[in-house]
DNA sequence: GCTTAAATGGACAACGTGTCCGCTTACTGA
DNA sequence: TCAGTAAGCGGACACGTTGTCCATTTAAGC
């Protein structure tokens, strides 16, 4: 682009590899459990050497976040400019209804990929996760719920991919009946 | 014990190290997170060579899920036979919130364990979490609720460690602020 | 005591990780 | 158009962990 441009620009090749990358792992991640796919089969499947790998990103995870950030960003988009119940204007259960909904279906797609790379506190550490605390929090305070610091990371528990994967499968729920539980919950606020 | 019972009684030898295992690797888990902790460590700690180990406990999981065996079963005799509100006898709503500061309580002590022994699914196929479902579960079909069977695990996912671990450290919450949000979460009854 | 089968423990091979450094390639300014 | 330069590349390497295997030891039964 600019050449002028302050901030360095990222070399062609190193834009072509990136992609290149992104593409391999969530090819490989969609066909088998993250935690079996090596560094090594990624940088293989990509055509790129180990070292370029390591270079932009230093663990399976971060591939992860990668290819979960802008499916994140189109939801965050919504919570904050769509239209209501998602958006703003709806009554706050409404929106968490809406919301938990909205989640649901992500996880539908995506759970596969957060889950089981070295997940755990993780999680947390992602900067969506941020968001959607954020935005849960402000639903709380608009409802004037009392000490919504504990009770939003409560109402995000049941959000997390582990459960939802294991209501999914093992409990052979659908996902309808996952909504409709997640929605008695707004009853809280 | 007696030596004409059917099922062959453990050798001492194999008794005596099976306790040296699960001193040292509480011992060790106390210290540092259960993740850095290999089973070469484990196996040193104990006096016990390689092969030892492996043959009782495949892998850090089971040894976490060994440690916590005994202190779930305490809670679980409790629930089912202990005083109201915890045991048999108060009205559903009651005992949920009993169960959950009881279970505050049991993380408090012991959510280092489970946490990072290559959690994520792992935690739903202990015997443990099968428990605490029918228990919970029984609760709401007691008190009338609805399609019980996705609420459940909905109910049952802000207690998992990663997720007290974040709202105890990361946030900064006391355990009274904790069983408060998660008291609030009986209004879905 | 003697027999037998279980239990032990360390050596071993295979694997994944992360780093390092010589080589290559894309930008830049003349 | 063409060097000069710095960023980017990639494979070889060393390390640490895992899980298995089997010769040896040791407890229990007769």
């Amino acid at each position: 682009m600019c050449p002028h441009t302050l901030v360095r620009m990222e070399r062609a090749d190193a834009a072509r590899n990136r992609a290149r990358i992104l593409e391999a792992a969530a090819a490989l991640f969609a066909a088998r459990p993250p935690h079996e796919v090596t560094m090594d089969d990624i940088a293989k499947a990509a055509g790129v050497g180990r070292g370029t790998l390591y270079r932009r990103y230093p663990d399976r995870a971060s591939i992860a976040v990668a290819l979960l950030d802008e499916h994140e960003r189109e939801l965050q988009e919504r919570l904050l400019r769509g239209d209501p119940p998602l958006g703003p204007g709806a009554p706050p259960a409404e929106r968490l209804a809406a919301f938990y909904a909205a989640m649901v279906r992500l996880l539908e797609d995506h759970a596969h990929l957060v889950l089981g790379s070295e997940v755990g506190r993780t999680r947390f550490e992602t900067g969506a996760y941020g968001f959607w605390r954020a935005h849960v929090r402000s639903l709380l305070v608009a409802a004037g719920t009392p000490s919504p610091d504990a009770l939003v990371d409560t109402l995000l528990a049941p959000l997390a991919p582990e459960v939802y994967v294991y209501q999914r499968s093992d409990r052979g729920l659908g996902m309808d009946e996952i909504i409709e539980a997640l929605t008695r919950l707004t009853r809280v606020l």
